[in-house]
DNA sequence: TCTGGGGTCCTAGGACCC
DNA sequence: TCTGGGGTCCTAGGACCC
């Protein structure tokens, strides 16, 4: 796009009594004891939410420097043989095309074609994009590139370096976005030149560019990163924020999609303004806890403090059919690949779930979810796959055009909770490690699979892979005890 | 918007317990 | 017997975000 230089200040300087601006309508804390050092909540934080600018297709740029200036399309689902598929970043030049994010491949592909040899229908893979020379129809094609997360994620953790050296605490939200809590290292005179040294750094040593909005809050500072995009620097001070907010559409406040604007339009909200000075009573009645944020949001209120992101709470894999599919012989396979790689990724990050489930989307977009839990937290690929597969049942013979596989409640064996139980000494054999829910039913039964799983816990960390063998014969050992109580219904 | 993939959080009803 | 109130866990679905 075009080159804004660079930053500006939004909204006048403000002349307000910032304070009580932003805590007055605080809670009801009441009056606050002085000297009681609680929290450091007292003080004003200066917040910097960084986002990079059309991250993927940026990386991309970066090995392949041709690309600078001209349209760039990420995604998946365009390689000859696939027909299903989405934009996951366009560069803004494919922007102008009518390229987004989150479009359907094909739509894509109508608006911006994609350059290179397409010619023959050949199906081979390798052969895409030689020739850049053939400038005949060229003016509105654009490059379409596959998503490569491994590469991104390396760009990403060299960005992630460098935000760390400019912040003491840093939340990342996602690969190429975080909040820094910059209180400690700048003032409110000096923050855009602090801005600025964050994006040249990251420009020079990187070589992406990214957007930076820093303001007192972590809603703010998001919404400002947003406003200058891309390559955009905006300030917005402690006193600025209402007035920051005030003029934009509720759609573009943070948590609200598409359906809440639609209702809040409908009762006559149309900007953050609006928003700020309705009542916030219907709000709530119509949104419960949401609509009271979405109220405090909007009149820039936002006592969050930056804090790090904390474990995953759960691992899924889906995946689209290229059509809706009937026969469960290719759905299952589908479910078992997943349950594969669910299982796989929750082992590799080192945690134990405790429940299992699949998802199944039906036409025209029917979303069901079905989910079980154990009565406590294993590591057990063949589990997921028999839970998984036992909750897709119900699908077995309708036509599907999604599936995926999720666990969730996940335990993340720490190494010092180890030491705490003092299970590495007392269980040698480890013989618990075969999980109860080894053997099928796992949920009923509870009070004798409760005490059984509670030993299973274990952090099994390593020793996993070894000991198969004992494993399933412990496992056939357990599985007898509570067999007798559930097998028999369900099986035959 | 005919809709990919990986996540988070909230809500609401039911089961179950005391 | 037709019955209070509170708490927690589980499941399904929905909205939202990148």
């Amino acid at each position: 796009m075009s080159d804004d230089s660079g930053n500006r200040r939004p909204v006048g300087h403000n002349v307000h009594n910032d304070a009580d601006e932003l805590s007055s309508e605080r809670m009801t804390e009441g009056p606050r004891l002085p000297g009681v050092g609680t929290d450091d909540d007292e003080e004003e934080r200066i917040v910097c939410h960084v986002d990079a600018d059309c991250f993927y297709a940026s990386c991309e740029r970066l090995r392949e420097p041709e690309l600078a200036g001209e349209p760039v399309v990420v995604g998946m689902g365009y390689e000859p043989g696939d027909s299903i598929g989405a934009v996951a970043t366009a560069s803004y030049e494919a922007r102008e095309f009518g390229v987004e994010s989150a479009q359907a491949i094909s739509s894509a592909l109508e608006r911006l074609p994609r350059r290179g040899p397409l010619e023959d229908d050949s199906q081979r893979d390798e052969t895409v994009d030689e020739t850049h020379d053939d400038d005949l129809s060229v003016e509105n094609t654009g490059y379409y590139r596959p998503v490569d997360m491994d590469y991104y994620e390396s760009v990403a953790s060299e960005v992630r370096e460098i935000l760390h050296e400019c912040a003491d605490v840093v939340r990342e939200v996602s690969i190429d976005e975080a909040y820094l809590d910059v209180t400690d290292r700048t003032a409110w005179e000096v923050a855009d030149g602090f801005g600025r040294h964050i994006k040249d750094r990251i420009r020079r040593e990187v070589g992406i560019t990214v957007s930076i909005g820093v303001a007192p809050t972590m809603s703010a500072a998001k919404i400002a990163s947003d406003f200058d995009k891309p390559d955009g620097l905006t300030v917005v001070e402690p006193g600025e924020v209402a007035e920051f907010l005030a003029p934009l559409e509720v759609d573009l406040l943070h948590g609200v999609g598409p359906v809440t604007a639609r209702a809040l339009r409908e009762m006559g909200l149309e900007t953050a303004a609006d928003v700020a000075a309705t009542d916030p009573e219907p709000l709530v009645e119509r949104f419960g806890e949401r609509g009271q944020e979405l109220y405090d949001r909007a009149r820039g209120d936002d006592d969050r403090r930056v804090q790090p992101k904390g474990e995953p709470k759960s691992f899924s894999r889906e995946s689209a059919f290229a059509e809706p599919v009937e026969n469960s012989g290719p759905k299952y396979e589908q479910i078992e690949t997943l349950a594969a790689a669910v299982a796989d990724r929750a082992r590799r990050e080192g945690a134990l779930y405790r429940t299992v489930g699949v998802k199944a989307v039906l036409p025209p977009y029917d979303v069901n979810t079905r989910e079980r839990s154990l009565s406590g937290p294993v590591d057990d690929p063949d589990l997921v796959d028999r839970i998984a597969h036992d909750l897709f049942s119900e699908f077995e013979s309708e036509p599907v055009r999604k599936v995926g596989v999720r666990v969730a409640n996940l335990e993340f064996a720490a190494a010092d909770q180890a030491d705490l139980d003092g299970w590495e000494s007392h269980s040698p054999t480890s013989a618990t490690e075969a999980d109860v829910s080894a053997d099928e039913e796992v949920s009923d039964a509870e009070s004798l699979d409760d005490r059984v799983s509670e030993t299973n816990t274990v952090p099994d960390t390593e020793a996993e892979t070894g000991s198969n063998e004992e494993r399933s014969t412990t496992a056939r050992g357990q599985a007898s005890l509570t067999d007798f109580s559930t097998r028999s219904s369900d099986d035959s």
